[in-house]
DNA sequence: TTGACATATTCCTATATGGGTATATGATCT
DNA sequence: AGATCATATACCCATATAGGAATATGTCAA
């Protein structure tokens, strides 16, 4: 077999930089293909093309405005990513030096479930 | 061109499935690859495989011992891919719900990057 | 030395890729 | 209707892949 699909899942998705690079363009709002096209400095079929990979996985959406696409961020599809990796944080993160540090983490966690939405 | 290399970067080598399953198997320490092989259920050249991926993009280090290879989580590696992604974490986690948090972990991070390690 | 064990490498194949270029679809305006 | 703008798709190509099977390399034991 060859390698998964890039719309596969989001990890796929994402290892290519151009889609993050586009992904990072999104964040701060909505934007037609061709603000992306100018933006990121790529043929216009490249970047629709990646943008149907990230639309496959669900990381972005479209809406139809006259004849312009806007698309749209949708991080959620991006949290597995988060989850899986936030595991390793710390081995690298200052953040989990010492055991009070530890705790504190812990304790916040606890607050923060607590009081959801 | 084809898609970047599997051992391009840490995103495109975690971008496989059994590579995130290997790492999450090193975390508890150290382990030889029939260990591996063993846990994971996959033919030993597999496991050889993409264990060599994985220390080519610097996600893993290597120890001999005797006949056996000891393998090693190297977390680092992984920072990268952290990094991008926590910039979405807001997009989902209630940790960010209210302004209130968000200047909470605003302070948080002071705190943690002036008494550094 | 011979054999058993542990791991890595080689060879094969089907497949999907990203890039390039050209073209199709669809909406708006005149 | 025809022209123009915005976006998507089709086509071609070189390339690297993951999986499978066989084999090579290296280490230890008898």
């Amino acid at each position: 077999m060859a390698r998964a699909a890039t719309t596969a899942d989001a990890f796929n998705a994402v290892a290519e930089p151009r889609r993050r690079e586009i992904l990072d363009a999104l964040a701060g709002g909505e934007r037609p293909v061709n603000d992306l096209v100018r933006e990121l400095g790529l043929p216009q079929p490249q970047v629709s093309k990646h943008l149907r990979v990230l639309r496959e996985v669900g990381a972005v959406d479209v809406r139809d405005q006259g004849r312009e696409r806007l698309y749209r961020l949708n991080g959620h599809a991006l949290k597995p990513i988060h989850d899986w990796v936030k595991g390793y944080e710390r081995l690298w993160s200052e953040r989990f030096d010492g055991l009070d540090q530890v705790l504190e983490e812990l304790k916040q966690k606890e607050e923060g479930d607590g009081d959801g939405k």
